[in-house]
DNA sequence: AACTTGTGTTTCTTATAGGAAACTTTTCAC
DNA sequence: GTGAAAAGTTTCCTATAAGAAACACAAGTT
């Protein structure tokens, strides 16, 4: 972790558990994307619905905004939620990698797919990688829908498949292709081609 | 009694963000989150530094807590953050898909890779997946450390390739291989294979 | 130069977050 | 049942967040 400036300018407030190494963090991260945006306070202000002078004084640390604040700056300027929240801590990834071999994976098996866990030593990752091979074959085999929190990212190695969600038509789906999805609406997949249908799944809660 | 103080007080505005469905969301997630872990107000308090007063006034929506404040309760519980964020609204993923079929992601170049962007068009996700074509066949090729803050997965689709990476040996990867890793180290890739490799990327910031 | 416009910062005031303690409810003992 | 201890809620007070307006400081414009 880099500290650039760490300046008395800050005024002299002592111990406090704010004063967490990153304290800066946060002002750092919503002048730097709404700097992204081209935005001045003024319009970041509107768009988020807070005052100029509130957007600067919370991008110059001046103050400790509230939770409904900084929800709604996100949202207003698109930035990505989790590193707010990031705190140099033990479970970190900091440095590290890990590399599985093709079809070295570890093996999960439902009725539906099978699935094989990609990079599982690294526990402390946040996205979740792993090879499914279809099994369901044809609609009635199809089981519920599958739903949890989070979003997921899909991407046809071999074979055909169908991919269903909630709110949409079925997707016809082939090699090389690929979907983008909230992960809390059901989905599923059959099996449409001859072959065993391969896909490659991230997952992010 | 509900609600008590979320009267059309508020703003003028049409959107305003307070006076979303799931407003009371966050109270309930963090009562949750305490009593999964079978704790009290007064222990959760105190694994989060704050008075049990608050944190009763936060599970029942009476405040507005402080970013501060939450995300010492969000360390303390370990919850997952970006469920804290989640309001249906039009940046949001919620019930979205977005497909990209083979060939048909944007295209962006740089001198050593070949990038194909996927699922564009969800401009709210968080993972950021694209297809590579590796460039470089030899080392003196290779320009200098790609380096971005975050986490990356990475799929060998095709091709041979030798993936590098700071602090560690160089890896020959072949079809089918995968590696997960710190962004924030330097990293780059040479294809090594008389074809083109090809690869697949999910980069999460 | 003075005037304007646009951007960020600093008062100043009011509304409210957050903690201590008082109060209420639940739980469990006997 | 009664009493005691523990868990949760509400009250009260102080510190401070958030917005309005004043202020500062540029970069044009005439």
């Amino acid at each position: 972790m880099e500290r650039p400036d760490m300046d008395p300018v800050s005024q002299s407030s002592e111990d406090d558990i704010t004063n967490t190494p990153d304290a800066d963090h946060l002002g750092k991260m919503i002048r730097e994307a709404r700097l992204k945006k081209g935005w001045t306070l003024e319009e970041a202000g509107k768009a988020a619905g807070i005052g100029r002078s509130t957007l600067s004084k919370i991008e110059n640390n001046q103050t400790r905004p509230s939770f409904d604040i900084v929800r709604r700056l996100t949202k207003a300027l698109e930035l990505k939620t989790p590193q707010l929240f990031v705190q140099s801590g033990p479970s970190d990834i900091s440095g590290r990698r890990d590399v599985t071999l093709a079809g070295q994976g570890e093996s999960q098996d439902t009725p539906t797919y099978s699935h094989e866990l990609l990079c599982t030593e690294l526990t402390s990752k946040r996205m979740f990688p792993y090879i499914s091979t279809i099994k369901a074959r044809d609609v009635s085999e199809f089981e519920s829908w599958i739903r949890h929190r989070g979003e997921e990212f899909m991407f046809v190695i071999s074979g055909e498949l169908t991919f269903f969600t909630e709110h949409y038509k079925p997707l016809p789906m082939k090699e090389g292709d690929s979907v983008y999805y909230d992960s809390g609406m059901g989905h599923g997949c059959v099996s449409t081609g001859k072959e065993d249908a391969k896909v490659l799944w991230v997952s992010l809660e």
